[in-house]
DNA sequence: CCGAATCCAATTGGATACTG
DNA sequence: CAGTATCCAATTGGATTCGG
């Protein structure tokens, strides 16, 4: 598969199948949740596996329901892996892909572009409270 | 605001305040919200203003409701203006400001590198099903 | 025509209790 | 310890109706 390039923008989308389309919109939806770039980034700076409990404390304000499905959502992408060992207690640990942590650039781009034009977005919401 | 770069991944957080910190994430979050780059996409296909009833019928599957609330945010994040034309029957017109055109480039950079990872994350799908 | 308002079904998310 | 199960509150989303 090759992505065209054309003056027109969005045209990426173009040259998929549908369900390379469906999978690539999962990945993005996953990644973009509500706290998976917090649960990644505390594992990126883990630089190793990390067990339950101590995410838990590191993403400030989840849920343990919700830190467990972020895990298994971002596990499912092959973003991180989960290693039980059977132990008891038990212990699980989860630590980035090379995927997981390759992510990181497209990621902070995107965030670097909206950083760079706070300012824009500001302005854009403050005009939009008077009217 | 400078964004510090170092060795670390995801540090591009680390130099802003806690109020531009909610920013971008509010933006990040109308971006990837679940018909936001659909609607970009139509408007930015149309190269020019596009009324109501036409982006409702191009963005496949959405309803009036969330087609209102999308544009809403779009519009207050500096994205898109809405332009009313006071007659009758009332004429709305949406189109894309320099922003939300620019937003392009960034969003076809992360979609580009997730395209061009589908099939790790397929592979990464197919083995979770199997355990 | 545009969209606000209303109603209702379905999903989400937190808190708590329980288990291997 | 690391969840799963359960209950419940809150949010979301579609369908429909109504109004400027």
């Amino acid at each position: 598969m090759v992505t065209k390039h054309t003056s027109e923008p969005f045209t990426f989308c173009d040259a998929m199948t549908q369900g390379q389309d469906r999978l690539a919109r999962e990945v993005l939806e996953s990644i973009t949740a509500r706290w998976s770039l917090s649960v990644l980034r505390v594992l990126a700076e883990a630089h190793g596996p990390l067990r339950f409990s101590r995410v838990l404390e590191r993403v400030e304000g989840i849920s343990q329901k919700a830190l467990t499905h972020t895990l298994r959502t971002l596990e499912r992408d092959g973003l991180l892996t989960r290693t039980l060992y059977p132990q008891v207690p038990p212990r699980v640990e989860y630590e980035l892909t090379t995927l997981g942590r390759d992510l990181s650039v497209p990621v902070a781009s995107l965030w670097r572009w909206i950083a760079g034009r706070l300012e824009e977005f500001a302005a854009a919401q403050a005009l939009q409270r008077q009217s």
